[in-house]
DNA sequence: GATCCGCTGTACCGATCGGTACAGTAACTA
DNA sequence: TAGTTACTGTACCGATCGGTACAGCGGATC
């Protein structure tokens, strides 16, 4: 009986799941245009045949670098639904889930805000609609802590962008075990948005 | 008697100039690798001699794209000297040069962010050494700040590094014409920084 | 009118691009 | 042991890559 809906094996997925990892981590390096098949099979000691037979085609190997990265993103949004405290509160925590994807991930993270363009047809379509999910969650805690009092009257829009901006932009310099945690920066991040850096 | 140091005409820099804004707009839309000389050619309606008699390599034209932002980006830092006002207000004026020069050029601007990778040798190193000249303006203001007793006890590095994703993230979504003007994000951003969005 | 020179298109280069075909191989099953 | 199946390396495909060589063009200069 087949144990799966691909019909592959257990051995299949890990293997496949290792070259996703290993690849996003050549084009973390040398970007997605910048990097060629050969480059992929050197880098995971595969000749293209076995290597086709685990990715399928380049795109799809970035669609599955991204879809890692937007599976986490997206429960990490449901994780913060509305009801789980504050607005502000809320965007506090939302800041911490995303950070910590962010440094589990640094090349899947750095491949999907770079190379998303590259994306084509309803691959990517479904992208956008799902990192539109993400923007508007963060936009609309904000629209929640203006209705509420709780923020002042700031455009929600522009807000969520800086909010996006500051938060994104870690990519490139948050990096596990560095001088700064995660959770650190997030606080760091959630303390600016939400307070200021005045005295 | 040669009129300049190049030994070119006004007319070749003039046209030179012209194909760099072009390409730029072209590899903002398909990415530097993803982009062919043939593409180029196109776009500036230019066979390869004669586009290779203005750029000399596909890296030059690269450079030259990036050479224009970091001019006005260290030309705006100058222009920000300490003295020249309050630490926040330092802060204020350059958060509105920077997001200025952003909507002037913004596909140069998006190759520059997106691309710099690509540059190598002392291309690179050159790059590195005039984005850590921006980079480190905004934390010694923040520093400077803080020491003032103007702002609170932030952690410099982290506050600069929040200050700079919220501006470098703008030129995903901010572009002349739009919604929201230069100055008016500016303001934005500096009010969300300084202050905080707490009513 | 001859000469010169900035400029331009065409033809071509070797290398690499992403991808396919297919013959093998090793391990497991009947 | 015969057959099956998942896996893998090799050879190869046409297309495109970035770049060069060069002949020719037109307009300015003498």
């Amino acid at each position: 009986m087949a144990d799966n809906l691909t019909g592959r094996g257990a051995n299949w997925e890990a293997r496949r799941r290792q070259i996703i990892d290993t690849s996003a981590h050549v084009f973390a390096q040398g970007g997605y245009h910048g990097t060629g098949i050969a480059e992929l099979c050197e880098a995971n000691d595969l000749g293209k045949g076995a290597l086709y037979h685990y990715i399928g085609s380049k795109e799809a190997l970035l669609v599955a670098i991204t879809d890692l990265v937007m599976d986490e993103v997206i429960a990490g949004v449901d994780r913060v639904a509305p009801g789980t405290g504050t607005p502000t509160e809320r965007l506090r925590m939302l800041g911490t889930e995303y950070l910590d994807i962010l440094v589990r991930y640094p090349d899947h993270v750095w491949v999907l805000l770079h190379e998303f363009p590259a994306l084509t047809g309803e691959r990517a379509t479904e992208f956008h609609k799902r990192r539109h999910i993400f923007e508007s969650a963060v936009e609309t805690i904000i629209r929640d802590g203006v209705k509420a009092g709780e923020l002042r009257k700031v455009e929600p829009r522009v807000a969520a962008l800086a909010w996006l901006g500051m938060h994104n932009h870690a990519y490139l310099w948050l990096r596990p075990g560095g001088k700064w945690s995660a959770r650190d920066v997030a606080t760091q991040f959630a303390d600016l948005f939400i307070e200021g850096a005045t005295a």
